[in-house]
DNA sequence: AAACAAGGCAACCGCCACCGG
DNA sequence: TCCGGTGGCGGTTGCCTTGTT
């Protein structure tokens, strides 16, 4: 277990004076309190929460006791870069389901569905603001359609090809796809606008591996779109 | 090196549905 | 049927980190 991650406070020095005089803690967990509630759940099992926190000592709600476990200490909780695959999955499954994070998150395991909340708002809300659309618009469902999921499965395409002699066999990325519906084209390329490319464009190529799937040609053809 | 801005994410809040007494 | 307790969910906030000027 990891005990350095942001927000884990030094147990020796309560964030404030507050705690001292009400019953309830908030804020960030501390390594004790991770520890109880870890020992716990170990011992006795998850459910009825509020009681739970009681039992194990803990001064704080049993909604948060809950949130803690479920969103960081639960053993199968994945964490990390959400990958392509990941990525994709969540695109398809937002543009189904819409906002109902903890459905999109069953179908991605050790995910929670705090942290692909957490990266809609942060990730595709943002694409969205760059593109001058609104996240919830058609305009943006019918980009994501038409360009970033095949970008996306183009690259999950590209780097989980396997060698000739495998290529019988069927791949995660692969498996993935087969999910998706309905098979999608990648939009024609075109010429750029020279101000948006500057005004949108700019940076967007900086980014790391997995982070953006857009090439200034996709941009510039939404541009033509929109 | 310092100040500031933006990004990322853990945690909280409020609402709602469900369940048992 | 009503009511209180509980858990689940989506939205929001606030703080820490990282990048930029």
């Amino acid at each position: 277990m990891e005990f350095h991650e942001r927000g884990i406070c030094d147990s020796a020095t309560p964030p404030n004076d507050q705690e001292e005089t009400t019953d309830l803690r908030r804020g960030p967990w501390t390594r004790d309190e991770d520890l109880l509630l870890l020992n716990y759940v170990s011992a006795h099992g998850e459910g009825r929460w509020n009681s739970l926190a009681r039992s194990a000592g803990l001064r704080r709600t049993g909604k948060s006791c809950r949130l803690r476990w479920l969103n960081y200490l639960r053993p199968d909780v994945r964490r990390g870069n959400i990958t392509l695959e990941e990525q994709l999955l969540i695109l398809e499954l937002h543009s189904r389901l819409g906002n109902r994070w903890s459905k999109i998150a069953r179908h991605l395991p050790g995910r929670t569905d705090n942290e692909i909340k957490n990266y809609w708002r942060t990730r595709v809300q943002k694409h969205a603001r760059q593109m001058r659309c609104d996240v919830d618009s058609k305009q943006f469902e019918d980009m994501v359609r038409a360009v970033w999921m095949p970008r996306l499965a183009e690259r999950i395409h590209e780097q989980k090809k396997p060698p000739r002699s495998l290529e019988s066999s069927c791949s995660y990325s692969e498996s993935v796809e087969t999910q998706l519906s309905p098979p999608l084209q990648l939009p024609p390329p075109a010429t750029a606008p020279e101000s948006f490319v500057s005004d949108v464009g700019g940076g967007w190529m900086e980014l790391e591996q997995g982070e953006s799937m857009w090439s200034v040609e996709d941009i510039i053809w939404l541009q033509q779109q929109l």
